[in-house]
DNA sequence: CACAGCTTTGAAAACGATTACACGTAGATG
DNA sequence: CATCTACGTGTAATCGTTTTCAAAGCTGTG
């Protein structure tokens, strides 16, 4: 493969020429620049991306490691963190973690061997020693959707505390008593965030907080399923499901439709994190959707200015509650199958849904 | 950061013992490799993976350019590629063309420049100047989904050919006599061919081919929407719609919502890609599923077979029509909500839903 | 004891770019 | 005319590894 040198060659002139047309740095000759530039088509030249990292130790690469790329939330996060980065001129590594501390690190070690210029991370429950010493390294590291107890990095998050409180407020005022939860883990703080507002605004209703109406998942389908059977075989069953995130409402939902309960006639049913088909389900649901392009846009950013050197805030955004039709009253007055748009569909969004 | 100098300096050995050690190439005495192997923990050295490749013009990683990283049947397979890859010692760049040519070549020009040492593609529409370049300069590339017609690049890819065929002999079956086609892209392979195995199809079963039957869309959920909106403004409108892809379906059920008619009663609807969530729907969607995983494993085998110089053949799997509610007869005989398993789950899934 | 054969180790040359520094030339200035 | 300045360009060092080649150490044998 044709190098800075061929080319140099070809175009008569030293490499350091050739270097400096590329990086458009120092002034060159229009004549001199053309030479360069013809050459370069001529040959096909590609620069060498490695030799060029080694040389100015800068990748212009970022490191995202998710929890789950399976889960459409964390999808759209990378999303949208790619589309800001490569605003920025800077590529995206994207590592799924598969919410096991063990591949985490894995793509936390050969990201950092990869030299990737700065590190966003939504870690997984344990501080494990290796984030520990990144930490303590003080390289550019932006924690994303999640934080770790005891260490002190910028993180960038979104808080459903007070949507939460709506969220059962609006149960509430629907007339149901019964209000069950089906948690994340605890190890994980949107887990233990959760769970918190959600016993918190049971309280602000005036409602009892029963611990078996809070049953235990880990985030994935099939403890949402589990959670629901557990709290439906009950003596006093819930008359509201609401689940820790989409995937355990996805669970949740295949449990009640199999015990042919109605939603939300039997059972009222909702969400926090919005997806996109919870608009398509019979009944749509009823959900807490969190301004995902947002939290992306912004951690790029943080990070960014992390490895600039500018100070960083930490930031924290609100997830807001999207009412459909889950937990009872028909909030939509246009009907079924009219256009319902997500939380920050339309608002913010520089590129929706590609119009194409 | 401690380099593999400081390392030899503490350990009191040279350079070239320490790169043995790390990459247990000769014979080192027990005893030195102790030294260093103390030493690299004590100054917490971590390879720099960019000096590495430079020396050794390999990455150990391969480059993933999808179509849309929104789409869930590309998140599976860049999900499966990951683990394939993974297992072989590779890591995956994922870029997201986001359906556009420009952004497809941004990306291969960005991996060839990080000297990935092999590039999976699902290529967009058109051929571009810079893929045919990859392709003349014989660059390690395989492609995974979609053809471009012309090109002589290994294939990896599942024909629905036959699976369309079952399809609309089971909406015959049904008693289904004006069943329409919402097509994707005739751009793209899949597109153009899907449209070929519907009108086939229809011939094989007697049905008449209408071209007003054939509405083209893009593979987004919009276009499928507006699709199906032509097809039952018809004077005489379809009885059963076929979405050429799961966002389309999406579209299309929207609009068949909105028009308050009952699926299957009025009209029946399936898809093309089966998707987690088409057995939550109410009814479950039946889909063409296509071999996700398989399709991603056997890709990543087929471009390291390249790059290691053997001989590669191209891959065609075949699709599966998985059979549920949304054309009529109850396919499922343990009634709703009973467990739906999808294409290939559970069957030589390595890791399925993990169990966790 | 000398020497061959084997193992373990080190010195130095790559890899392909960027960049500090020096050099030559031309026009401007005293 | 001598000198200065500014600009364009080239030479060579450098980044952190891997790897070739040779040297040094050891063992065993004739």
């Amino acid at each position: 493969m044709a190098g800075v040198k061929d080319v140099a060659r070809r175009a008569g002139v030293s490499v350091a020429t050739v270097s400096r047309v590329l990086n458009d740095s120092a002034r060159v000759t229009a004549e001199t620049r053309a030479r360069v530039l013809a050459a370069v088509e001529e040959l096909g030249y590609r620069p060498n991306a490695v030799a060029r990292s080694l040389r100015t130790d800068t990748t212009r690469t970022i490191g995202l490691v998710i929890g789950d790329i399976l889960n459409p939330f964390f999808t759209e996060l990378a999303r949208a963190v790619e589309d800001e980065a490569r605003g920025a001129g800077y590529s995206v590594v994207i590592g799924n973690a598969d919410e096991r501390a063990e591949r985490q690190d894995h793509y936390v070690r050969t990201l950092l061997e990869q030299r990737v210029d700065g590190l966003l991370l939504c870690p997984t429950a344990e501080v494990t020693p290796l984030v520990r010493d990144v930490v303590r390294d003080g390289g550019p590291l932006v924690f994303l959707d999640r934080t770790l107890p005891g260490l002190d990095v910028p993180t960038v998050r979104a808080d459903g505390t007070a949507a939460i409180g709506e969220l059962v407020a609006h149960l509430a005022a629907l007339g149901r008593r019964r209000i069950a939860f089906v948690s994340g883990p605890a190890l994980l703080s949107t887990g233990r965030e959760r769970t918190e507002a959600f016993t918190a605004a049971l309280r602000a209703c005036g409602l009892p907080v029963r611990p078996d109406y809070v049953q235990a998942g880990d985030f994935q389908a099939a403890s949402g399923r589990a959670g629901a059977a557990r709290l439906l075989d009950l003596p006093e069953p819930p008359d509201a499901i609401f689940a820790g995130d989409n995937l355990m409402a996805l669970g949740a939902l295949d449990e009640i439709r199999a015990r042919g309960l109605a939603i939300p006639g039997d059972v009222a049913l909702a969400s926090y994190d919005d997806v996109p088909w919870f608009t398509h389900l019979d009944p749509p649901i009823t959900a807490i959707g969190q301004p995902v392009q947002e939290l992306g846009r912004r951690a790029v950013r943080a990070l960014l200015d992390r490895i600039d050197g500018r100070p960083v805030e930490p930031v924290v955004l609100d997830a807001r509650l999207v009412v459909r039709r889950s937990c009872g009253e028909p909030a939509d007055p246009a009907g079924p199958g009219a256009p319902d748009e997500r939380h920050e569909q339309g608002s913010d969004e520089t590129e929706g849904r590609r119009p194409r």
